[in-house]
RNA sequence: CGGGGCAUAGCUCAAUUUGGUAGAGCACCUGCUUUGGGAGCAGGGGGUCGCAGGUUCAAAUCCUGUUGCUCCGACCA
C-alpha cells in the first residue's frame, strides 16, 4: 500500500467532540469518523487493525474448538419474548417493525438466536460439547454513548456460546475460553488482568472480566498484591469487620437538627464516622422499597444489594415511598420501620455496638444502636463497595484499586436460556436435559480503543506490532528526488516480498509532515530513505516506541528490521 | 430522564452582550521559492451563521419552538 492511495485524512487539530485519548487519536489519525452519536465509520487504517484483532481472535477461538457462524442482526421478537428479555431489555433495545407491522430488534446480543439454532438440531449428548461463535455488529441504544468506540450504540463484538451436557463440561469449556482470552489479549500486546466479576443481568453463576488497565477505563477493579485475588469493584467480596466489643447501652433518642448527611451528623455529635450507620433507600422494578445499611464510612454496592434481594433493577427511592414504609429521608434506620419492608444490612453493620442511626423522624437519631439487638428481621450479607486498603477476602492483605477497560467477559450461564427456550438433549440414560451453556464476549472496537489508551505519547499512537495497521512504513524524505523514491520503492518491494506488512509513504510532502503523520498514526517501525541513503547507502530504522534509530545498509536493513519487529 | 454548555468555512474558533452586507488560523486550489520534524511569498475557491417561526426598515446577533452534539448524574449483559 502507498500513502498516496490511502484514505487516511489526518487532522492537525483535535475535534471538539473527543474527550478521551483513544477517541482523539483515532479521529486525528484518520481512523474513524462519526455518523451520529455512538455510530462510527471505520476508515482503512482502523479497519486494518480491526481485522488483525479479529484474526487473532479467530485463530484462538478455532484452536479452542470454536466454529464461526454468522447470525442475523435483525431478529424476530418472538424469541426474545420466550426468554422474557423483550421486556427486560427496555429502551436499550433498538426495535424495528417490518412492512407487516411485525416486531424485530437489532440484536444487542445473541443468546436467544444461537440457542434457537442449537435446540432445533442438537438431540443427543453425542453432539456435545459444541462451541459456536460470531464476530458481528451488535446494537444497544445506550442512554449515553461516549468515548468514541469505547461505548457506542453499534459495535463489533465476538461472542462465543458453549453448549455442554453438564456443569462439569461447561467448566471445561469455560476454562478453554479463559485461556484463549488470555492468549488473545497477550497476543494483542495489551497489559490486562482477568478479574472475578458479577454476572449482571445476563444471569448464571461465575464470570470473569478481562480488564485492560488504563486510567480512562470505566470499570474499577480491586486486586491483591500478595495473593492473586482480583475482582471488579462490583464483585469484590468483603468480610465483616469486627468492632471493638463494648457493653451495649440502652437505646437513646437525641436531637440532631439538620444532620442529613453522615459528615454533618458525626461532626454535630463529635463522634467518628465509623460509629454511624448510613442508610440508602432503593426501589425495585416493581416499586418495592429496599433499605440498605452500611457503616458510615462505607459505600453501598448496589449490585450486591440487587443480588441479595433477587431484583432485576434498582433505582433511588423517592421520598413518598420512603415515608410510606415509615422512614424519614436523611434520618433512617431499621428501628421502627414498617414490618415486612425489605431491609439489607451489611455484615459489618451487624458487628457494631452503640452506634448512631436515624430515628425515622426529622432531626433525630438514636444513640447506642446495637444492630444485633435492635434491627429485628433483616437480610445480613456483604453489600459494601470495596475501597482501597480493604482486606483481601483470601489473604487479608490490603487491596489495591486500579481502573481499566472491560475488553472481554466470560460467563457461566448454566441452563437459564436453554430452559426458557426448551433447548434440550438426551443424555446417556435417555433422559431429557437442558443444555448447559456459557457465553464469552470480546468488544473488538473496544479492544482497539483500549490498545490506544495504553500505548500512546504526545505525538500519537504507538501500536503493538500485532495489531498495527501496518508494521513498517518506508519514508523517502523527498519523494520528488527520483533516486530517493526509487530506492524507497526497492526497499518497499523487498520488505513486501519478505512478508512484512509495509506501507510506502510516497507522498510529495515535506519530510516534517510525513514524520508527524507517521508518529501520529503510530507505525511501529519507520525506515527513512534520505540523501544519506542515496549517497552513502545508509538506511535509517527508527523505532516509534523508543525513538531509537539504527543505521543499516542495503544488505543488513532487512534482517535488522525483522529482529526489531520481533520485539515490538 | 434530570442538570449545565454548545451549534458560524473541512478543522479549531472570533463576531452575538450593544441588530446594520460574516472574519482569523489551519486545511484546500494555482504559481514561484524551499525540501530530515506539521515551510515562505503572492494569488484564489469555499459559509442560506443547525432548522422552523416571530419581532424589526434591517437578525448570526433579540424572542419562541425544534433538532443535533457535548459534559455531569442516573444507567451499562
Amino acid at each position: 500500500m502507498r500513502t498516496s492511495q490511502l484514505y487516511a485524512p489526518t487532522l492537525r487539530e483535535v475535534p471538539a467532540e473527543a474527550e478521551v485519548i483513544s477517541h482523539k487519536l483515532m479521529l486525528r489519525a484518520g481512523m474513524i469518523r462519526k455518523a451520529a452519536g455512538g455510530l462510527y465509520t471505520y476508515l482503512p487504517l482502523a479497519w486494518r487493525t480491526i481485522k488483525k484483532i479479529e484474526q487473532i481472535i479467530r485463530e484462538e477461538m478455532d484452536s479452542a474448538g470454536g466454529q464461526e457462524i454468522a447470525m442475523p442482526i435483525v431478529q424476530p421478537s418472538e424469541l426474545w419474548k420466550e426468554t422474557g428479555r423483550w421486556e427486560v431489555y427496555g429502551d436499550e433495545m433498538f426495535r424495528v417493525n417490518d412492512r407487516h407491522g411485525r416486531e424485530f430488534c437489532l440484536g444487542p446480543t445473541h443468546e436467544e438466536m444461537v440457542t434457537s439454532i442449537v435446540r432445533d438440531e442438537v438431540r443427543s449428548y453425542k453432539q456435545l460439547p459444541l462451541m459456536l461463535y460470531q464476530i458481528q455488529n451488535k446494537y444497544r441504544d445506550e442512554i449515553r454513548p461516549r468515548f468514541g468506540l469505547m461505548r457506542g450504540r453499534e459495535f463489533i463484538m465476538k461472542d462465543l456460546y458453549s453448549f455442554d451436557k453438564d456443569e462439569e463440561g461447561m467448566r471445561v469449556s469455560y476454562k478453554k475460553m479463559y485461556d484463549a482470552y488470555t492468549n488473545i489479549f497477550t497476543r494483542c500486546g495489551l497489559t490486562f488482568r482477568p478479574v472475578e466479576a458479577d454476572n449482571g443481568a445476563i444471569g448464571g453463576g461465575g464470570s470473569h472480566e478481562f480488564t485492560v488497565l488504563a486510567d480512562a477505563g470505566e470499570s474499577s477493579i480491586a486486586y491483591c498484591e500478595k495473593c492473586d485475588y482480583a475482582a471488579s469493584d462490583e464483585k469484590a467480596e468483603l468480610k465483616a469487620i469486627h468492632a471493638v466489643q463494648e457493653e451495649a447501652l440502652p437505646l437513646e433518642k437525641v436531637a440532631t437538627p439538620g444532620t442529613k448527611t453522615i459528615a454533618l451528623l458525626a461532626d454535630y455529635l463529635k463522634i467518628p464516622v465509623e460509629k454511624t450507620i448510613k442508610a440508602v433507600a432503593y426501589q425495585t422494578e416493581t416499586d418495592e422499597v429496599v433499605l440498605a445499611f452500611v457503616r458510615g464510612d462505607h459505600e453501598v454496592n448496589e449490585v450486591k444489594v440487587l443480588n441479595s434481594v433477587g431484583a432485576i433493577a434498582l433505582r433511588m427511592a423517592d421520598e413518598a415511598a420512603i415515608r410510606a414504609v415509615g422512614g424519614e429521608p436523611g434520618f433512617m434506620s431499621p428501628v421502627g420501620i414498617k414490618k415486612g419492608t425489605k431491609i439489607v444490612a451489611d455484615a459489618t453493620v451487624m458487628e457494631m455496638v452503640n452506634a448512631v442511626a436515624g430515628a425515622n423522624e426529622a432531626d433525630a437519631h438514636y444513640k447506642n444502636v446495637t444492630p444485633k439487638r435492635d434491627f429485628g428481621e433483616v437480610i445480613v450479607t456483604d453489600i459494601r463497595l470495596v475501597q482501597e486498603g480493604d482486606p483481601c477476602p483470601r489473604c487479608g492483605a490490603p487491596l489495591k484499586m486500579t481502573r481499566g477497560i472491560e475488553a472481554g467477559q466470560v460467563f457461566m450461564l448454566g441452563t437459564k436460556y436453554s430452559e426458557a427456550l426448551h433447548a434440550t438433549f438426551l443424555d446417556e440414560s435417555g433422559k431429557e436435559k437442558p443444555l448447559v451453556m456459557g457465553c464469552y464476549g470480546i468488544g473488538v472496537g473496544r479492544t482497539m480503543a483500549a490498545a490506544i489508551e495504553q500505548n500512546n505519547d504526545k505525538d500519537g499512537i504507538i501500536w503493538p506490532r500485532a495489531i498495527a495497521p501496518f508494521e513498517v512504513v518506508v519514508v523517502p524524505v523527498n519523494a520528488k528526488v527520483p533516486e530517493q523514491l526509487e530506492l524507497a520503492e526497492k526497499i518497499y518491494g523487498e520488505l513486501k516480498a519478505a512478508g512484512v506488512d509495509v506501507l510506502l509513504d510516497d507522498r510529495k510532502e515535506r519530510a516534517g509532515v510525513k514524520f508527524k503523520d507517521c508518529d501520529l498514526i503510530g507505525y511501529p517501525l519507520r525506515i527513512t530513505v534520505g540523501p544519506k541513503a542515496v549517497e552513502e547507502g545508509t538506511i535509517e530504522l527508527r523505532v516509534r516506541k523508543t525513538g531509537e534509530t539504527f543505521n543499516e545498509t542495503k544488505e543488513t536493513y532487512l534482517a535488522k528490521a525483522r529482529e526489531i519487529l520481533k520485539t515490538l
